[in-house]
RNA sequence: GGGGGUGUAGCUCAGUUGGUUAGAGCGAUCGCCUGUCACGCGAUAGGUCGAGGGUUCGAGUCCCUUCACUCCCGCCA
């Protein structure tokens, strides 16, 4: 027999009782009578009541007992009464005698309790990570991690993958995010980068024939954190596939997600099929490559109706007049919400940083007439358009917004969200997924307005390849697409461009020539100019899944040992000086501020 | 880099228009209690009100600066 325990905490039922155990845990909770001492003894698999009375010469030692303390325990299962049996725990039918028991490990005053439904601020969280990872809903939400992580890995061993290491000291990237940059003793100057993903490295295990690969990959970008982006480093399930179309990736990716999702979840999935919606298309009807599909709310184009004549609403006609937009968003059925939903929402719009949302809700006497502070400048046919366009009906209200085009998607999209949530119209029993596609291959950088590469310069253009109008850039679209759910970035992916020549041919339209192309990117280059497959793939981020499985809206929730928002690890004093030996061997010096 | 929120006992929080000695629950310490499972009851200790400056007869409360944490924008796929 073990020396610490004959069965866990979470083991023992009515069937063992009058048996001899062994317990080792933690103590969760005392609850002391005076003359007879309940514990709650806790380890990962469950809490046994424990107990114990004056009349053993321990108790007055274990009245005294720290929570917290790890402690072994001597005892006999027995049957509770009916009165006491305690239905909320698995072990609750039987509790244990105590004859003997041990310390194995004392405990200090604690910081934050374990034992509590109470929250805590992520500083006293972080510092004290080992304790708070004690507590049960993060102690769960990492086993749930640990769990969909080797699911993920068994499915994708069944679907005939090959899972691989990849390097973590590689060489810097010049496109894309901040890389993390390690210093190189042997080669003095010389900097290693931390792989953002490992892009190329699973572009050249194709190259190199092995047909299909996944791994669970870390990856490391120097930017700055929000709710679910963890600063420095998080996982992606990166997986490539030789021989493949779009849809090829996509099956495959439903699949898993489906599988995955379906055991993991009792939500259940909007669509058993995602449903696929060119970026363009997205952009206009959620204001976003992102939308959350369990919002019924699409957006609208209208900026045509303010260019007729029975419309005098001024303020937006002039703005339209040099280029911005109206769009909309129709709400069912609101007339006789109060004025406050109203306004509270052209308030909000205006904290957001928009110029606020103007409104009108259609009615009908006589005629049909708009009912809201700017009703009055639509005319009757002007507003029977407006509900042709926009499939809005009698009672129904309508939300405007005029800005330049960017401005005007980022504020109704947020609009769409926050109307959406003020109307409770969000099924959050629901997983709703859907893919993103038809990406543009390139975009205008509004600050330098030079063409640029809109997402991966290895992406593979649409068309036939021969005949790509390369004199209209902003026209080519890409194979390249994203996986999003409940409004979430899951992943995004591209079936990959693997002929040198068009690549080449792309990068010049980027600005780049022949010879930055072959100094930048010589190994790939270089690869696929020795026979390449056809080839492409996806990289769903792990920490994302695990977080909308766990319903949790923070990734920190669901990431071990997570840093803050600055980056630090509070537990570990990371990032931290070096000493002067450190640096001189690395043949760096620290720059002094003042 | 920018904007919002928060900061009061070990932890979670209350603290009114500026007004006497800054409170509660949990935790800690001590005492009482043999069926609890958020056990109960009583007592005690515990505070640089994030820090610095200012206004005022008087500041936890008002003003300025600054720091920490967090959410968002920028950034990031």
């Amino acid at each position: 027999m073990s020396r610490y325990r004959s069965h866990n905490c979470g083991e023992l039922r009515k069937k063992d009782v009058n048996k001899k155990t062994l317990l080792s845990g933690w103590v969760n909770k005392k609850r002391d009578h005076g003359n007879l001492l309940f514990i709650d003894l806790r380890d990962n698999y469950g809490i046994t009541q424990c107990i114990i009375d004056k009349e053993n010469i321990n108790f007055s030692k274990l009245e005294k007992i720290q929570l917290e303390t790890v402690i072994k325990i001597e005892g006999k299962v027995v049957n509770r009464s009916n009165e006491t049996i305690n239905k909320d725990i698995e072990t609750g039918e039987i509790e244990v005698i105590i004859n003997k028991y041990e310390i194995l490990g004392s405990c200090k005053e604690l910081p934050m309790p374990v034992f509590s439904d109470q929250e805590y601020s992520e500083e006293i969280r972080l510092k004290y990570r080992f304790i708070d990872l004690r507590r049960k809903k993060i102690h769960e939400n990492i086993i749930l991690r640990s769990k969909v992580i080797s699911f993920i890995r068994s499915e994708m061993n069944k679907l005939g993958f090959l899972e691989f290491q990849t390097p973590i000291l590689t060489s810097s990237s010049p496109e894309g995010a901040r890389d993390f940059l390690v210093p190189s003793r042997l080669n003095p100057g010389k900097f290693y980068a931390l792989p953002q993903a490992p892009q190329q490295f699973k572009q050249l295990i194709m190259v190199s024939g092995f047909d299909k690969y996944f791994q669970i990959a870390p990856c490391f970008r120097d930017e700055d954190a929000r709710a679910d982006r963890s600063p420095g480093e998080f996982y992606q399930l990166d997986l490539e596939m030789s021989f493949v179309e779009q849809e090829d990736i996509f099956k495959v990716v439903e699949k898993l997600l489906v599988n995955t999702f379906e055991k993991f979840s009792n939500k259940k999935l909007m669509f058993s099929e995602f449903p696929k919606i060119p970026y363009a298309e997205s952009l206009i009807k959620y204001g976003t490559d992102k939308p959350d599909l369990r919002n019924p709310l699409i957006i609208n184009d209208i900026t045509e109706i303010f260019l007729r004549k029975d419309v005098s609403f001024e303020i937006f006609k002039k703005l339209v007049n040099t280029g911005a937009k109206v769009r909309c968003i129709v709400t069912k059925n609101t007339k006789n919400k109060p004025r406050s939903f109203f306004d509270n929402i052209d308030k909000w719009a205006k904290e957001q940083g928009a110029s606020g949302l103007a409104y009108f809700t259609i009615e009908k006497d006589k005629e049909i007439t708009a009912k809201g502070p700017i009703g009055k400048f639509f005319s009757s046919e002007a507003l029977k358009e407006l509900m042709k366009k926009t499939k809005a009906e009698i009672g129904d209200s309508i939300f405007f917004a005029c800005e330049k085009e960017k401005e005007l998607e980022k504020i109704i999209s947020l609009a769409r969200n926050r109307i959406a949530k003020d109307l409770n119209l969000i099924n959050e029993n629901l997983f709703a997924f859907c893919w993103i596609v038809d990406y543009p291959m390139f975009q205008i950088n509004e600050q330098t307005n030079k063409i640029e590469f809109s997402h991966n310069p290895f992406s593979m253009p649409q068309g036939e390849l021969n005949k790509i109008d390369l004199t209209k850039p902003l026209d080519i679209l890409a194979y390249q697409y994203d996986v999003v759910c409940n409004g979430i970035e899951l992943s995004s992916g591209a079936i990959r461009n693997h002929i040198p020549d068009l690549m080449y041919k792309l990068f010049s339209v980027a600005g780049y020539e022949k010879k930055n192309v072959d100094e930048k990117f010589s190994g790939m280059i270089n690869a696929l100019s020795y026979g390449a497959p056809p080839h492409g793939g996806i990289a769903p981020g792990i920490d994302r899944i695990v977080m909308l499985l766990a319903e949790e809206k923070n990734i920190r929730e669901v990431t071990m040992f997570p840093m803050n928002q600055n980056a630090q690890d509070l537990m570990m004093k990371a990032p931290s000086e070096i000493s002067e030996n450190q640096l001189k061997e690395l043949n760096l010096t620290i720059k002094k501020n003042k």
